[in-house]
RNA sequence: CGGGGUGUGGCGCAGUCCGGUUAGCGCACCUGCUUUGGGAGCAGGGGGCCGUAGGUUCGAAUCCUACCACCCCGACCA
């Protein structure tokens, strides 16, 4: 059992911190709600951008960079955005030793000052479409933060995109929530629900927004990124207008998205156990790590001369000859199992003897012995099947945990145990999720885009409904 | 912002009630030797103005006052 890991079973929320501690993926800043990213957490997020990045750009999109301050009065111009981002935004008063003529808000998101931006770029339908994201940081001061799954300031990208019409920028928004979901599903192997926020949770200055939610394994659930239809709300905030092919002057239709490094929590929360962290392996920074195992220096020499020769010619970023001598062996296989890696494998005189090797895989401890001869491949295949079964095990949890509730009496009793929960409401109604928040702290997650058609009576007002919500406590 | 708690080497804690040499312990760290197939052993060593500022006292980690920070439980949120 790892040494200073508490036990999900005992308090998930220290089992939590002490993952995120003793795999070394960050720490508490001196500003509250602030950490420090380390490497072993910073590598698993460029590997998210990697992917994420080829996504984007195999589906039209470039990249940008907007300034991180904005004029206070930005902010201001569209009415619902403010209301709901001027709560939490940090505002830089002070400038080289001078008081500043217009405050500064450190973005909270980047819409308002992409916007001003888009207005002097945008004159003609042919402008259209712009499809650009920007890779970014950005500031939110929460009242209570947890690392990486809220801090103050966090890691994320955001997608700012104008259309001509209505249809494109729908199209636009339905399309990034998708990728998305393959996104969490190929690489996080994170099975996620995929639908639209009720108008409650959407955001601030969207028509609607569109979602993925995750279920931890604690029965939480957690929003796990979001793609926003912003309408013409926006364009005309900023005035931002084109002239279209029948010679009419229009506002522009937008949509933003974003996921951020709250992801990693989620990472960390759907698949890591009481032995510490589990990366899926197309998320691994380093996938393989090799220690050898020795008696003296001779041997020493001996082995790693043979891991060596064994992994010439492999991907120098695909693995790692651990051959630090002030470690014992037990202890680099501890190390490495709290840190993630998704395989380890050990050579020692007996494997130098016999020209196999002894392969241990992070999500099940399972230990093969395979042949030095055509080890990349089986390595590669054992890795696949490590992703395959972390998705696997995480979607027959989540299924396991999504209940059919109809009665509210019901749903009060067990929604304290988790889960998601498939319920009739009446989420057009703020009453209803106002009622449903006062006496559950639970929320409407979503409206899933496959709810079948289904009839039936909200549970809190009795009106007739169509259709399940799914409902869930959340992070 | 309400309720509860905690501030002592990097981390985790003891000492505080009842003031008194040089502030301890475990882990981690450094050096050396022996070790090395699931978190090694021994020996030696480095590192603290005890959250901050005042006060009481011959003397304060310990008593008094004020402030600050952080954590947990709620309200706010990706």
């Amino acid at each position: 059992m790892a040494k200073g890991i508490t036990k999900r079973a005992d308090d998930y929320s220290q089992w939590y911190i002490d993952v995120v501690r003793k795999a070394e993926m960050a720490d508490h800043s001196p500003v509250k709600g602030c950490m420090v990213i380390k490497p072993t957490g910073y590598g698993i997020w460029e590997k998210i951008q990697q992917r994420l990045d080829r996504m984007f750009k195999e589906t039209g999109h470039v990249n940008a960079y907007f300034p991180m301050l904005i004029p206070e009065s930005f902010l201001k111009k569209e009415a619902e955005h403010v209301e709901g981002f001027a709560p939490e935004c940090a505002v830089v008063t002070h400038g080289g030793g001078k008081k500043l003529e217009e405050p500064l808000v450190i973005r909270p998101t980047s819409e308002t000052i992409i916007w001003d931006s888009y207005r002097t770029w945008i004159n003609s339908y042919r402008d259209l479409p712009i499809l650009i994201n920007q890779w970014a940081n950005v500031c939110r001061w929460e009242m209570r933060t947890r690392l990486f799954l809220r801090t103050t300031e966090f890691l994320w990208q955001e997608g700012h995109t104008a259309h001509a019409t209505h249809e494109e920028a729908e199209e636009e928004t339905y399309k990034m929530v998708q990728i998305y979901r393959e996104f969490a599903e190929e690489y996080l192997a994170m099975p996620v629900l995929v639908g639209k926020k009720t108008d409650a949770e959407k955001f601030a200055g969207a028509l609607h927004t569109y979602c993925i939610e995750g279920l931890m394994q604690d029965g939480k659930a957690l929003q796990a990124g979001t793609s926003h239809h912003l309408g013409q709300n926006f364009a005309k905030a900023f005035d931002v207008k084109f002239q279209d092919s029948d010679k009419e002057l229009k506002y522009v239709h937008a949509s933003s998205w974003g996921v951020s490094t709250r992801l990693i929590g989620g990472m960390i929360m759907t698949h890591s156990d009481d032995n510490g962290l589990v990366i899926p392996p197309k998320l691994a920074p380093l996938p393989v790590v090799i220690v050898p195992i020795y008696r003296n220096d001779e041997q020493r020499e001996q082995v790693i001369a043979k891991a060596e020769e064994m992994t010439a010619g492999w991907d120098p970023l695909f693995f790692k000859i651990d051959n630090r001598d002030h470690y014992k062996p037990g202890y680099k296989f501890n190390e490495w199992e709290l840190k993630g890696i998704p395989l380890r494998i050990e050579i020692g005189p007996r494997d130098v003897e016999s020209g196999e090797v002894v392969v241990a895989r992070r999500d099940t401890s399972e230990k093969v012995t395979l042949p030095m001869e055509g080890l990349l491949e089986k390595v590669e295949a054992l890795l696949d099947d490590i992703q395959a079964n972390l998705l696997k095990a995480a979607k027959e949890r989540t299924e396991a945990n999504t209940h059919t509730v109809d009665s509210y009496e019901e749903y009060k009793k067990r929604i304290g145990d988790g889960g998601f929960f498939r319920v009739f409401l009446d989420h057009e109604n703020p009453k209803v999720e106002e009622q449903l928040q006062a006496d559950t702290r639970s929320t409407i997650r979503c409206i899933p885009f496959d709810a079948e058609r289904e009839e039936g009576e909200c549970m809190i007002s009795g009106k007739p409904c169509h259709y399940r919500v799914v409902a869930a406590q959340s992070y």
